[in-house]
DNA sequence: AATGCAATAT
DNA sequence: TATATTGCAT
């Protein structure tokens, strides 16, 4: 599959340059993702592609006394595996251009990093779409140019605590689900789990309920429910409240979060159709 | 009752 | 401006 004639390519020179293809391959893999119905064909093909590659890389690899080099993402595995649902929809203008080469240091863990240095990673949530992809094209039609001015501060909630004067990084890293017990987060926003009935519904003036912070904690929470029921566009609120298992939060919150989860999908599956395009 | 969408509030 | 809440039609 690879290009490479055996002779005369020094080792490494080959191995990087099936490296970089890779890469390159993933990319795109990441990009057609979101139209994975309408281009069903390119997405296996770009998938088992990068499959080989793999495959060759670790089979020419096997001197090399490591890991690394190529370890597998695992990440986009095409299975159907849902991922990530969504992250902030934060495209810093520079849309097309790029993102195809130059970057590599990153690897698309799971971005389960609440941390501090998450911070502008550019395009890096836009690396975890999936595959789901609503049908109502509001303008199949490429006549009409449609010019969809995108705000530039676009985008949906901050995850991620963008600010956070004490104690931010008391646990850098809480990956693990540890969806019982989850003694998770706790410093600020402790608004998750442990609340028992001890609600003091601040109405002071009117009726209404006090807002729902949807800590990082809480949203991953979320996510992992979401993903559970096979994406934002099959799952209900009342699943996910059930899923989630965090006592004190309301149907009706879930209902709007998912909203607007379902709301940045949307987004970011038109942003790409514009830099495809 | 549960949902999705839109208006409205903070 | 961003995002959570409420209202309303299914």
């Amino acid at each position: 599959m690879m290009m490479f004639k055996s002779g005369d390519m020094d080792y490494t020179q080959k191995m990087k340059r099936c490296h970089e293809y890779v890469e390159a391959l993933e990319e795109e893999q990441k990009k057609i993702q979101v139209f994975q119905r309408e281009l069903p064909l390119c997405l296996e093909l770009v998938t088992q592609a990068i499959e080989s590659c793999r495959k060759e890389l670790s089979e020419s690899s096997e001197h090399v006394g490591g890991q690394s080099e190529c370890s597998e993402r695992t990440t986009s595995e095409c299975g159907g595996a849902v991922f990530e649902e969504f992250m902030p929809i934060k495209w810093s203008s520079a849309s097309s251009d790029e993102t195809d080469k130059d970057e590599e240091a990153e690897k698309t863990e799971m971005m389960t990093n609440e941390n501090n240095d998450g911070d502008k990673k550019k395009s890096d949530w836009l690396r975890s779409v999936q595959l789901w992809n609503q049908s109502p094209d509001p303008q199949p039609n490429n006549k009409k140019p449609m010019v969809i001015e995108v705000k530039r501060s676009a985008g949906a909630f901050q995850p991620f605590q963008k600010e956070k004067p004490k104690a931010a990084d008391s646990q850098p890293l809480i990956k693990a689900i540890t969806p019982t017990s989850t003694t998770t987060t706790s410093s600020t926003a402790e608004t998750v789990g442990g609340g028992k009935e001890f609600e003091e519904q601040k109405q002071s003036h009117s009726n209404r309920k006090q807002r729902r912070c949807w800590s990082p904690e809480l949203h991953r929470r979320f996510l992992h429910a979401l993903q559970q029921l096979g994406g934002s566009h099959v799952a209900t609120p009342k699943q996910i409240r059930d899923l989630m298992k965090v006592d004190g939060l309301t149907n009706d919150e879930v209902k709007s979060h998912l909203q607007v989860t379902k709301h940045n999908h949307f987004m970011f599956s038109l942003q790409h159709r514009f830099i495809v395009l």
